[in-house]
DNA sequence: AAACGCGGCAACCGCGGACGC
DNA sequence: GGCGTCCGCGGTTGCCGCGTT
């Protein structure tokens, strides 16, 4: 069990790899292959730890690695894999050739967790953060003050912050219904299951105007007016005006497709993202799209090894075993 | 133009499993 | 079975470039 110590001696050099140092190592691989990586320094002429040749091989010196952008596609295969496997990078790696698990595991980091979040779901868990309520009073105080705090009539700014608190309580409000609405087998038409209807959500919709450029907030304000913790792994400070896409919205189209998280062994959870085209064009208003069971989503689900991603097997047309709703395109985004 | 902040990414660190003796 | 070594993995760090002030 004790540990390699190659990279504590004396005299190695550590950082960034010169091109002569790559040259070296990729002239040694190319004649003798890779393995031994503790030996390998000395006979490629370098002055390196075997760990840090092995890094840099296999992260970036490799032949086959894709470099470039991650594409839509590349994307969704990661959220999924992701949502299966958890943070196993190298087994995420080996479905997306030319791709490295610690690639993977950076673009992740920087960019799919944050989209997630930015969505209302936990990237860890991969469902819907549900502790709308913890946060609600808080939204809520500050939407309904009428009466200005220690007696001072509510200036510009504070009519603005005000205005802006009611259309996020709204809107955490609205997401949270159909969260709930989401985690129902659904019926064709309407949330009703829950006591929740369509004309519900229509109404809370409609009732939010559009939001246009508030020249009187700034986020500096609006983070300095509490603290909005909107889901319990992260907290995401508001930034006006972009708040409302911070809500739900992905900063590109975005089509989520969640899965089956067999090592959590929970279900699959639902998710509801509006379009633009959902709004009307002429008044903005909301049009709630019906649920629809998506050919995707329609999918019976079946693991016979937990754990195991390979054992899942799907078959689409069939009485499903976990209906998914699936709306596509982002929701509320660009509303200005 | 300089200073500053931030995001992205390459590289490092430390742990644990696999394997051989 | 115990110990040592090697390798691979996931988390973290720190540098660098770019955008903003």
């Amino acid at each position: 069990m004790g540990r390699s110590p190659c990279c504590d001696e004396n005299g190695l050099k550590k950082g960034p790899w010169t091109p002569e140092e790559d040259e070296k190592l990729v002239d040694h691989i190319k004649k003798h292959g890779q393995g031994s990586w503790r030996a390998l320094p000395k006979l490629a002429g370098l002055n390196r730890c075997g760990k840090s040749c092995r890094l840099r091989w296999t992260n970036y010196l490799r032949p086959d690695i894709k470099r470039g952008k991650f594409s839509q596609d590349e994307e969704q295969t990661i959220l999924h894999l992701h949502s299966i496997h958890g943070n196993k990078w190298s087994a995420i790696a080996t479905h997306l050739p030319g791709r490295t698990d610690n690639e993977i595991k950076n673009f992740w980091n920087t960019h799919l967790k944050k989209k997630l979040i930015q969505m209302g779901f936990d990237p860890m868990t991969h469902q819907p953060i549900t502790d709308f309520f913890a946060s609600l009073p808080q939204l809520m105080a500050l939407a309904n003050l009428r009466e200005p705090m220690e007696h001072h009539p509510l200036d510009e700014h504070a009519m603005g912050l005000q205005a802006e608190a009611l259309q996020l309580a709204k809107l955490q409000y609205l997401q949270c219904l159909l969260q709930s609405a989401a985690s129902l087998i659904p019926s064709a038409n309407s949330y009703d299951q829950n006591g929740i209807t369509d004309l519900e959500v229509l109404n809370l919709l409609n009732s939010i105007p559009p939001i246009k450029e508030n020249p009187v907030l700034n986020s500096s304000e609006l983070e300095n007016q509490g603290s909005y913790h909107f889901g319990n792994a992260t907290s995401q400070p508001l930034h006006h005006p972009s708040l409302l896409s911070q809500l739900s919205a992905p900063q590109v189209p975005f089509s989520y497709q969640p899965s089956l998280n067999t090592e959590m062994g929970q279900a699959p959870f639902l998710t509801t993202i509006l379009s633009q085209g959902d709004r009307n064009p002429s008044d903005s208003s909301w049009v709630l799209p019906s649920p629809t069971l998506a050919p995707q989503a329609a999918t019976e689900t079946s693991i016979s090894n937990p754990g195991d991603a390979s054992s899942i097997t799907s078959s689409y047309g069939g009485v499903t075993s976990w209906p998914e709703l699936l709306f596509e395109g982002p929701i509320m985004h660009d509303i200005s």
